[in-house]
RNA sequence: GGGUCGGUGCCCGAGUGGUUAAUGGGGGCGGACUGUAAAUCCGCUGGCUCUGCCUACGUUGGUUCAAAUCCAACCCGGCCCA
């Protein structure tokens, strides 16, 4: 090795892809062409030919929400910029679970529900929907690849799973922090783990991807699809890391399973109220990740930052006027002058009809699923929890005869979830 | 396969025959407070149209008037050995 050169060659990257960017690898040395992004990218404005990048979804869930969404606002970005996104449900992976970040063996799921998980998965990101509301461009031709990959995988036969396993180590295996820790702390790692990473980097082979998309959790893995495709002969991808997003108590990623999210399929004011509250220190970060607002331009006042943050996520998924109603709302709402204010809110309708009349309070909430049973409906009405028209229901065996007591008033629980009640 | 230790409510973790949905902590939810949040304080934290009735301490069966607590078998896991 020669003494290090200063960037000579170094082609620098356009701002909307290095906006939000946590890593990038390989980091791209002056004299070699395949070790950077930025000569990829002119190879590929040069040849005429775009870059594939691509993105793999585990249908795990049937959520999307916003710790998701802002890998797909950068696979958007590529799109936008003339590039193919090759969006990989993991169909068959899913079935194996990804270990990562997971301190015990995932649950394997059936292909029944994995496949109803892509369904949704897609009609989250905008399949079907207006363009500008959508998240990815599903519209331009030859934009978006949307692959399973039990295409390839569940046709592979024993020799090429060995070939596979052949690739990696049980050392590099256990290099990997999740692994090391669960090894470290007796927590049983079956072997079909490691093979996790070996089928989502063989993805990689089978798209032939330039690039990959992920979180930073994801090192180890798309690093993997490397080691597969040189192993192929392949020219190695790259590697674009995003933050994993904090969640909303501002700690802890957003994670489905620590109730801390904002889903896509949330209506404008839960989302709004949940936004306008996150803690201080994330706002800055859900700015950079999550809208395309100039960020040398966003006003000094913590609290206008705040809300200008929600108000623009909320407007990006559900448009101006609906994201304008639920910033209103939620000030009315939240302010105490709730009922009167909330009347014209978009306010998500519950209807009355799966419930039985009488019906006492504590059976009407969970009835309504505001609340997940009616012992905590009785529990939450006896704690003052519980409004009606903005008014505070202080008995859970109040009794409703029918449903024309209750039709067109709202239910809330709490200062963010509401039901506005509908008959039939 | 052998030895050994262990499997408790969302999580961690007490509890070793007898008022009890089961100490405590975390988390969560609700209330007060605040610029929302955080911090702090308070309440709740198995289910059921519920003034009572169910189901609960890996599973199944057993011993007891009585078991999370004792016994047996089984299942699952850690560690050591092979």
């Amino acid at each position: 090795m020669t003494a290090a050169h200063p960037p000579v060659g170094q082609i620098p990257l356009p701002a909307w892809l290095e906006r939000g960017m946590a890593d990038l690898f390989p980091a791209g040395m002056a004299g070699d062409q395949d070790q950077q992004l930025g000569a990829r990218l002119e190879g590929a404005q040069s040849s005429g030919v775009p870059l594939r990048v691509k993105l793999g979804i585990d249908p795990t869930g049937s959520a999307i929400h916003l710790g998701h969404s802002l890998l797909f606002r950068k696979l958007r970005a590529f799109q936008d910029a003339g590039h193919t996104a090759v969006l990989i449900i993991g169909d068959f992976t899913a079935r194996i679970g990804d270990p990562t970040g997971k301190g015990t063996t995932r649950v394997q799921l059936s292909e029944a529900a994995v496949e109803a998980n892509a369904a949704t998965y897609l009609q989250q990101l905008g399949l079907g929907e207006a363009p500008e509301r959508a998240l990815l461009d599903f519209t331009t031709p030859g934009r978006l690849e949307v692959r399973r990959n039990s295409e390839w995988l569940a046709g592979l036969d024993l020799p090429q799973v060995i070939e596979l396993l052949g690739i990696s180590t049980v050392g590099q295996m256990l290099a990997k922090e999740d692994f090391a820790n669960r090894y470290g702390s007796g927590t049983p790692i079956s072997l079909h783990e490691f093979l996790y990473p070996l089928l989502q980097g063989y993805d990689s082979v089978q798209v032939r991807a330039d690039l990959e998309l992920g979180g930073t959790d994801q090192k180890f893995n798309v690093a993997m699809g490397r080691d597969l495709q040189r192993h192929f002969g392949q020219r190695p991808q790259f590697g674009m890391l995003l933050p994993i997003l904090p969640g909303l108590d501002g700690v802890q990623k957003m994670s489905k399973s620590l109730a801390n999210t904002v889903g896509l399929a949330e209506d404008p004011l839960s989302m709004y109220s949940k936004l306008e509250k996150v803690p201080d220190g994330v706002v800055d970060d859900y700015l950079t990740l999550l809208t395309d607002l100039d960020l040398a331009a966003l006003p000094e006042n913590p609290r206008q930052r705040q809300k200008l943050m929600a108000l623009e996520i909320t407007r990006a998924r559900h448009g101006a006027a609906a994201a304008a109603a639920a910033q209103a709302d939620a000030a009315s709402l939240v302010g105490g002058a709730a009922g009167a204010g909330a009347a014209e809110a978009e306010v998500p309708e519950a209807s009355l009809a799966a419930v039985n009349f009488p019906a006492r309070a504590f059976y009407l909430l969970s009835a309504v699923g505001i609340c997940a049973s009616s012992s905590e409906a009785r529990r939450q009405i006896q704690g003052g929890g519980v409004k009606l028209d903005g008014e505070k229901l202080a008995d859970p065996n109040q009794e409703f005869a029918g449903p024309e007591a209750l039709a067109g008033k709202v239910l809330q629980l709490g200062k963010k979830t509401f039901r506005r009640l509908v008959a039939g």
